[in-house]
DNA sequence: AGGAATTTGTGCGTATGTATC
DNA sequence: AGATACATACGCACAAATTCC
């Protein structure tokens, strides 16, 4: 018998293995799943605690059910965890992305940029974006001054807003993304540079506020013949 | 005892009359229900019929069911205004929206759709979306075919979402956005095809769920040199 | 404060309908 | 047409959360 006391329902218990099948792709797309009866006898749970597993698993998007036939696996993406800051991935999909510090350097805000924090300064992070490898976009991220004095290359060891949250205390409350056609600039790496006859590459403007007001604001040029822009809402 | 010959299932039926009873304000919001035994007894129905009917109504959002306490009406009135759901704006920044309504069909949805909803059938809506007047995008979207058997032009006379929540009883909870580059359909008004030379129409897939599942998929092929992507974050 | 009553959540088993193979 | 498999529906028992006295 199942133990259920400070714990998760049974079904929710059963959703929870298959979700981690599914993920460890110790079962793979189109899969079929055994009878409910048999599946169910195998789990030593009745057929309606399975049933409830495996209408979860549909809700989710994880489970095919054709009546008559049977229950198949729909292998899915990832869950959303490192990248939920980043929303870019690969025209085909998903892609680890990874982040390459160009510079860091603190000047005075220039006058392009939207107003924005309480200093004159600011810091300008410069980063090339790779995804799965691949150079897919570069980054330039202006940090209000006010947060610190300096920001070290090392300190930015992959994740920037782990660095804002567990360095500076900062976290992201709001968010707000604009999408234009834009020209690449003149600092871009070579490896990024548009050839002749592309597409214009895309401009992402993204400004992060918490709730004392906006802390950082972002442009990123990505080639849209390499990476899509994602936004996952909860 | 009810019929369930060659038309809906028990659970749906009493789902359908009681998001009847809600859009027609003999169910308010905050309202209490009846205690499960009890209703169940009042409709000739078995609680577990009842209760699959009511997790139903909380899939789409009209129901806040809390152990111990009751099953509440959840009708509030949106208080994000018509644009909440629009995401493209003018490249000069705002301009009014509005859609005019190609047509509505219900076909069997395409393999090349992501797998979403669970009708086999879904309503095909094709849509083109001014700004300011000006012809910015058009719109392919698809409604899972559980929620409705038909839609009229009629119905949609201004709001899309608004017609789901009154009329089908259909809270959107999640979105998610993609941006991809595209061509435009071959169903396009000639006021939207593009020129030679201009920029590749963007793509922008999105698709809305309620915390039962995806209900609706949309694609939207907008102008890059006419609109520009907006998305702004709580 | 505390315990009893109320109400929903979980789980089991079974019977029957309906779509698929 | 028969077998298989999922969908619906019923009823019951107990657990967990809330409410009320």
């Amino acid at each position: 018998m199942r133990s259920s006391k400070g714990s998760l329902p049974v079904y929710l218990q059963i959703a929870e293995t298959l979700v981690r099948d599914i993920t460890a792709g110790r079962l793979i797309d189109g899969e079929k799943l055994p009878p409910e009866r048999d599946m169910a006898n195998e789990l030593g749970i009745a057929v309606g605690t399975l049933r409830k597993t495996l209408a979860e698993l549909h809700n989710r998007g994880l489970l095919e059910r054709i009546q008559g036939s049977g229950n198949y696996i729909r292998a899915v993406t990832d869950p959303q965890s490192v990248y939920a800051m980043f929303r870019l991935e690969l025209i085909s999909g998903g892609g680890f992305p990874t982040a390459e510090v160009l510079s860091i350097s603190r000047e005075v805000k220039p006058e392009e940029l939207p107003p924005f924090g309480t200093s004159k300064e600011g810091h300008r992070i410069r980063r090339l974006r790779r995804i799965a490898g691949k150079a897919a976009a570069i980054e330039e991220i202006w940090l209000d001054g006010s947060y610190t004095n300096e920001i070290e290359v090392g300190d930015l060891s992959e994740s920037l807003y782990l660095y804002y949250r567990t360095r500076l205390g900062l976290w992201i409350a709001k968010a707000e993304d604009h999408i234009d056609l834009g020209h690449v600039p003149d600092w871009s790496p070579d490896t990024f540079n548009p050839k002749c006859g592309e597409p214009i590459p895309h401009v992402l403007r993204i400004s992060y506020s918490h709730e004392g007001g906006t802390a950082e604001i972002s442009h990123t040029w990505y080639d849209p013949s390499v990476a899509r822009y994602v936004n996952r809402l909860r």
